[in-house]
DNA sequence: CTGAAAGCGCTTACAG
DNA sequence: CTGAAAGCGCTTACAG
């Protein structure tokens, strides 16, 4: 049964004893290179098989200067936005035989640095960076480290490879559907001003209405959807028709502040979210049509990116903006889109 | 500035022939063993410091069979349940310098089997399999590697070491919770009967409310939390004046179907949740009292447990249950707990 | 076509 | 007290 874990580890002396060659011909037989029969490639590849050998990364690692492994950096410990973008790094790089480690260093520079050095001597080839918000940067200085760094979803230097979500067109999108709803009236609740997202999607809405109605700012929360729909409709004048929010959970307060004052979502109001966070948009009643930040993908490419820094290959410098996606639900009429 | 990362990294040569010593002699120093002059280590190791010296952890762990690294596999996409067992076990083994690969294999065994093969091949000196429900095995056997394995929160073979919480520990806490704050028909609205944790809180509920009241199985969904408040309030007879939710978001649903009827929670119903899910229970209105499944202090546990195995110490094998903790907030009354 | 040797960056007996 | 040598598990020139 082997509980504790201890079953010898098979080496490519074994596979070389049992086919009855050299350790260098086993080497070579087993990674396609070197001259030799072809009957002899094929005899030590099958007993490497049949044996069970499986190459020992780290003697590998060694010579190559390669170790196959990246780390993911994180100070976003609820991972509401980590998870996709580890998802997508994984998933890119799994069929490239690299690992990933992950490290949540919260806001602490010590811990920060602490894993910055593990991975180092673990000799990782590359670093993603990734937070919660674009504008501010892990509390770790990772500028001139020997490995290449990648940063997503969170602020890099200037010089630096940088994904982010492109917010701008996000808000766009947004107003679209509801401008293709027939909203004429259209209010944008959102979160803190001192968000850069915040500023560009409200600067996005601006232009793409007009700049009529006047903005307003709050904190991320349901109770401040909730609390923004009782001031504008408390208020005296004409009321929107048309909600566009900054998250999903102000719009989903915003739902629910509105259905308890006998107002119809989306009949007489439609509400977009922002983040396609599942949890709260597909628990609202109705569920929100949002915006996603398309996260995961813009882990796949991050993933993509740092290998191509590992093995050298050249990678144009600057932050790229990935375009968001609208996910149509139930808040703001229309057919719901396929997920 | 070096973006490529291309910076040369330091040998243990390099320290050796700046502080005029032999590699032996530097290793030796640096890991404060054999014997040699107090000058010649301090020296060593001061000459390591100034150029910036770090031991390839890859070399080390090819001669001590030791690579302080560990794989955690999940399938658990959304990381609600992984994600606080990660941040536990990494904060457990920072401080042993050990890393984790973390694995998100979904349902796929062919994607389990590779990262699984991934991980031998890293050398980790172990694997934590960690899921979504206790009561469902990870799509990858594990009972054959080479390396030790805990499970944390998933099934594991019968006699593996595995970690779950104390789910009749924790419907005891909300049952005896309630009836502190005075309710005496409390029912319990909980998810499919087919959840072990589910009959599992259903039976300790049972047991310590005498078994008066029906268990109304249904889905993990705030509609069904609605729906079972609609269908209790809507039969004839008496009304519980207490709710034991089998999740926080059956009692969101039910919270917020009371609070549509007119029914003051918790003034006239007292509800309580399960999973502490902060997102959840910290935005209904009232905020939710719940039960804690200390899911990162699992982490932790499961964490120092394959360190013990990897180091050869004993564990003793068999499941170990940790105790519920209850998080008191506004949804039954009481003194909120200081979190 | 195949193998002996050197070496990746370390550590650890073993000499001296 | 210090260093030369062997070796961890591999790969890669280089001989033959």
């Amino acid at each position: 049964m082997n509980i504790g874990g201890s079953r010898k580890r098979i080496t490519i002396h074994d596979v070389a004893a049992a086919a009855g060659v050299s350790i260098s011909t086993a080497s070579k037989a087993l990674n396609n290179n070197g001259r030799m029969g072809d009957d002899t490639r094929e005899r030590v590849k099958r007993v490497a098989s049949e044996i069970g050998f499986r190459p020992n990364a780290l003697a590998r690692g060694l010579l190559s200067k390669r170790s196959f492994t990246i780390g993911l950096l994180t100070n976003d410990t609820y991972g509401r936005f980590t998870l996709p973008v580890m998802a997508g790094v994984a998933e890119a790089l799994v069929d490239h035989g690299v690992s990933v480690f992950l490290c949540a260093i919260e806001d602490d520079p010590a811990l920060g640095q602490i894993h910055v050095e593990a991975m180092l001597d673990k000799q990782v080839d590359g670093i993603i960076a990734t937070g919660k918000r674009i504008d501010r940067s892990l509390p770790v200085d990772l500028s001139n480290l020997p490995v290449p760094v990648v940063y997503a979803f969170t602020e890099g230097r200037p010089d630096s490879v940088s994904f982010r979500s492109d917010d701008a067109q996000g808000a766009e999108l947004a107003v679209e559907w509801l401008s293709r709803m027939g909203r004429r009236r259209i209010v944008h609740l959102t979160g803190p001003q001192d968000f850069f997202s915040v500023r560009e999607r409200a600067d996005a809405y601006s232009k793409a209405t007009g700049g009529m109605e006047p903005v307003l700012y709050g904190v991320w929360s349901e109770s401040w959807g909730h609390e923004a729909v009782a001031r504008i409709w408390s208020a005296p004048g004409e009321k929107p028709d048309g909600l566009f929010c900054g998250n999903d959970q102000i719009a989903r307060g915003a739902v629910d502040a509105l259905r308890e004052r006998g107002i119809k979502v989306p009949q007489d109001v439609s509400v977009i979210g922002f983040d396609n966070w599942e949890i709260v948009a597909a628990q609202t009643r109705p569920p929100l049509t949002t915006v996603d930040m398309e996260l995961k993908e813009l882990g796949r490419q991050a993933g993509l990116t740092v290998l191509a820094l590992a093995e050298g290959r050249p990678v144009e410098r600057g932050v790229r903006k990935l375009p968001c996606r609208l996910v149509v639900r139930q808040s703001c009429g229309g057919k719901p889109s396929e997920e």
